[in-house]
Order: C-alpha cells, then structure tokens, then sequence
DNA sequence: CCACTAACCTGTAGGC
DNA sequence: TGCCTACAGGTTAGTG
C-alpha cells in the first residue's frame, strides 16, 4: 500500500485526532506482526499521551509524553482507523467481530476536546510492524535511510556521489532506502518516467544533467502524489476511509499498452520485471545511458 | 561494499 | 462454482 505520499496522508488524517490524546488502553489480538511487539508494549504506551503524529521515510512516529516515540510501518497492507466509543460503556470496548480478523492492535484513545475513540490497526499481511524507541539513533530501521526526498538534503550532487560506480538498475536504487528514504514501486516507475530515464540504466551511468531531472521527477511527483491523497490500487485508505485519487494520474504505472502520455510521443508502455517487482516506463521518451 | 534471491503472509484477479 | 497460478503499495536475511 503505502509510499511516502500514502504514509503522509495516513499522518495528516491522524495528526488532529491523537495529538494530545491520552491512550487509555492497548490490546494486542496477537503477539507480532512482522516482528514480534517488544516486551511491555502495552505497558509502554497505556498512561502516556501522544505529543504528535511525524513521518520519516515511510514510518510513521508518535513521539510521546514519557519520552520515547512510538514507531509505525504499515507493510504493504496496513492501516490505521477510528471507531467511535465511550468509556462510559465499558463494556461497549471494541472488539473485532468475527470478520475483522485483521485488526491486530486497538488503541482507546481519550481527546481532551474530541472525546473517546478508538483507534484500529489491520493489516491483512501482517508485514507491517512497531517499535519502541528512545531516540532516533537507537532504532535500527531509522539508522541507514536516505534523506528525505522532499528535503533539500536530496539533490543532484548528494544521489550522484551516492550512485557513483554502482550499476545496478537506476530503479533499484530508487528503491533502495538508504540512498533516498520513502520511494516505492509505483513513485519510482513515475517519477522515472518524467526524468525520461529508462528504469533499467545503470545507475552509476547518470550525468549531472540528468540527475537533476530525476530529482526533480522525483519531487514533482511526490508533491502531486501528496496533493492528492496517494493512490489507492485496492484498498488504500486514508484515516478516514477515504480514498486517494493520484492513482488516476498515473503515467505508467499498471498501464502497459497504453500509449504514453508525454506530449507528441508515440510509444506505449512496456512492463518489465527488476528484482522481481513490476517496472513501467515508455520505450521511447525513457532512454538508457548516454552515448558519448 | 555490491548485487541478487528467497522469504515473510494473505487476498484477489484471471485462466481454465 | 472451483481450482490453480500469478501477482500485489515493503523490507529483511541470506547467499555469492
């Protein structure tokens, strides 16, 4: 489901309803997701409350009152709900009916101004999962990302130093976290596509030039992609239940066979497999490393 | 360090 | 309807 834009939208749906919140109550249906939870998670994280709702990379942070931060990946099939409730029915708390067997984690959340809610966590693949940390340098998954695309830490000179030599797949490398932080499949075919670089170039192959184009793909689409909510290919949603609708504006992405979109061009979209996962690019506006 | 594969887990779409 | 396969927004562990 979720790249940077999805994760952003989840955090801004979020932010208003659980900045400020005390958590009251956490129940675990199970014992991991795709790790297990850390000892006394539960304990950690009922009486505190949560101070805000940030976003690094494609994790959403919790940073709460007693000092550490609550961390939240959502895999490719998490998502974050509300379901409203009054604990002055106690025996009203939520539990999942028999066909919500994918709501792993409930959080009975006390607004000082919104009330009492709760808020759900399903995650039908389970590859999502949640830290604890007391600060940043203490979690691995923070450890080793990339600067945030959007940042001005991301630019031509810092990706080429970093792409320098390598000559994975430049789709690959967009991929790879720890040279830029919050690409996925989807933003990575696209932005590829507007930079007009083949996602099968040899990474270290790129000029300056036209890392600048693919830099600026990059935040193009990622702004636009926030803009709009993120996609929703089947069932993202936001912490609303919305839907997003960037996934109308798709160049390439599931579009094989369709003509491309960039102005005057006559290819049509092409998918190929790298590392296993889908690519989608135009033949002809996409060229390979530059023949000197 | 780099590059590649398999693995984790469930649901759904498409072919027959 | 059912069975089977392929594939899905991500990341890590293991191999060479």
């Amino acid at each position: 489901m979720p790249e940077l834009p999805e994760v952003e939208t989840v955090r801004a749906g979020l932010a208003p309803y659980v900045e400020g919140a005390h958590i009251h109550k956490v129940t675990l249906n199970r014992p991991n997701l795709r790790f297990a939870f850390p000892d006394d998670f539960v304990a950690q994280l009922e009486g505190q409350t949560i101070l805000k709702a940030a976003r690094r990379a494609k994790y959403l942070l919790f940073p709460l009152s007693g000092g550490k931060t609550l961390l939240s990946h959502l895999g490719m099939t998490g998502s974050y709900r509300f379901i409203e409730f009054s604990y002055k029915d106690p025996s009203r708390y939520y539990e999942p009916p028999p066909g919500e067997k994918h709501d792993h984690v409930i959080f009975g959340l006390r607004h000082p101004s919104l009330g009492d809610m709760h808020l759900v966590y399903a995650d039908a693949r389970r590859f999502g999962f949640m830290e604890l940390f007391l600060r940043e340098e203490d979690s691995p998954f923070l450890a080793d990302l990339g600067p945030e695309p959007l940042s001005n830490a991301f630019n031509a000179a810092q990706l080429g130093a970093r792409l320098a030599g390598r000559k994975s797949p430049i789709k690959a490398s967009l991929l790879d976290q720890r040279v830029v932080a919050g690409i996925g499949n989807i933003y990575a075919s696209e932005a590829l596509h507007r930079a007009h670089i083949r996602p099968d170039c040899p990474s270290g192959a790129l000029e300056p030039s036209r890392l600048e184009d693919l830099v600026f793909g990059v935040r193009q689409v990622l702004v636009e992609a926030v803009e709009a909510g993120g996609s929703t290919l089947r069932d993202f949603r936001n912490a609303e239940g919305g839907a997003g609708y960037f996934q109308h504006r798709f160049s390439v992405y599931d579009r094989e066979g369709e003509p491309c979109p960039t102005p005057l061009c006559t290819g049509t979209i092409e998918r190929i497999v790298q590392s296993g996962r889908s690519s989608f690019f135009c033949p002809v506006c996409q060229k390979g490393p530059s023949q000197a």
